[in-house]
DNA sequence: AAGTCGTGGAT
DNA sequence: TATCCAAGACT
């Protein structure tokens, strides 16, 4: 299948997407290879997340913490506010976890083998594949969202996913040549997010367009195939946005584990999936004048929060697991409960930190 | 092994 | 507005 290989990387020295955490041509013609950290921290960020999305968050982690050293030696509060409002912040603890294992146990050295990174905290078949593959020119099969489309879509796999993934799999290895392996697996993702899209592919750019059996026998949208997803539930709470006439605002901080771990939050009643009327200030932190902000919907990836925001102006008072802080917009508040704050306080995140 | 875990942009 | 989905991992 050498040929298939061949066409895909001379479209990619062609065609590929310039990135941040990617070498230049020069470096690669000198056959350098990408740094370690740079890609595991890249490939981190870019799990189920946009290429948009991560590209000021990579420049900002690596000006903040250009080596894995200097992440490892970072407080995780730092590295969890610097995270806010990328999402999936598990992520963000393996991150911090990941780095302190290769600066303790690893002298600093990321391993080279499959095996060894897959081992570390945050690292999971795809990841480790990609990082053997891009920085250390390992022959690995590398398969994410975007070989899946491709692969599929080449080989017209009529089973659904996730069953075909062994299938997917397969192909994906016969596929991956022993010279540039890393080249290649960046290619069919470059190929994947710009020619072979989820919608309206442009089959008529593609370098697999001649051996595509998907574009030759049908429709290549149709491909993959997919099992039919449940429908998403609705929740509903409470938050409860506190300021003291000077701005300061209670927060405190989530369980470690579970949605939105170790991220903070305005006090919030539990979430549960009653359908009745909207929740009242009766389940407030404390006594006080609350008024009813409003509502804010957020859509997680498995169920749609609704929120009722209840406003309250009062004294700074002591209530437990909370902080009153100002200088919201530096904190590790994730995007809902920065939309809840708004709705009480529509400038809460336009004000500069107090003295103090 | 199916459910859990965010967010924002495209369609 | 509703749905999809983007370089998945973990339990």
């Amino acid at each position: 299948m050498d040929h298939f290989s061949y066409d895909l990387l001379t479209w990619y020295d062609r065609h590929h997407r310039d990135l941040p955490w990617r070498t230049g041509p020069g470096d690669r013609l000198k056959g350098e290879r990408a740094d370690p950290y740079h890609v595991w921290l890249s490939e981190i960020m870019l799990q189920q997340t946009t290429v948009q999305a991560v590209k000021a968050y990579y420049e900002k982690f690596l000006a903040r913490w250009p080596r894995v050293e200097d992440l490892a030696a970072a407080e995780t509060d730092e590295v969890m506010a610097a995270w806010a409002g990328l999402g999936y912040y598990a992520r963000a603890r393996n991150l911090k976890k990941c780095a302190e294992t290769i600066a303790r146990e690893h002298g600093g050295v990321f391993p080279d083998t499959l095996e060894g990174l897959k081992a570390l905290p945050g690292i999971g078949d795809y990841t480790a594949a990609a990082i053997a593959a891009i920085a250390f020119d390992r022959p690995e099969t590398v398969v994410d969202g975007n070989v899946e489309r491709v692969v599929t879509r080449l080989f017209a796999i009529e089973t659904p996913l996730p069953a075909a993934k062994p299938e997917i799999r397969s192909w994906t290895a016969k596929l991956t040549p022993r010279e540039r392996p890393g080249d290649f697996a960046q290619a069919m993702m470059d190929l994947g997010a710009t020619i072979c899209t989820p919608k309206r592919p442009a089959c008529a750019l593609c370098p697999f367009r001649a051996h595509c059996l998907a574009l030759a026998n049908d429709d290549p949208e149709r491909f993959p195939l997919k099992m039919p997803k449940a429908a998403r539930p609705v929740r509903r709470g409470a938050a409860f946005v506190a300021e003291t006439p000077d701005g300061r605002v209670l927060l405190r901080t989530r369980p470690e584990a579970g949605l939105l771990g170790g991220m903070a939050e305005p006090p919030t009643t539990g979430w549960t999936a009653r359908q009745d009327g909207e929740t009242g200030s009766d389940a407030a932190p404390f006594a006080a004048e609350w008024s009813h902000a409003g509502e804010i919907t957020h859509v997680f990836t498995h169920f749609e929060l609704r929120l009722s925001v209840w406003h309250a102006v009062t004294s700074e008072r002591p209530v437990a697991g909370g902080r009153w802080e100002s200088g919201l917009g530096e904190k590790a508040l994730p995007s809902v409960m920065k939309k809840a704050i708004s709705k009480a306080i529509p400038d809460a995140f336009k004000r500069r930190p107090h003295d103090r």
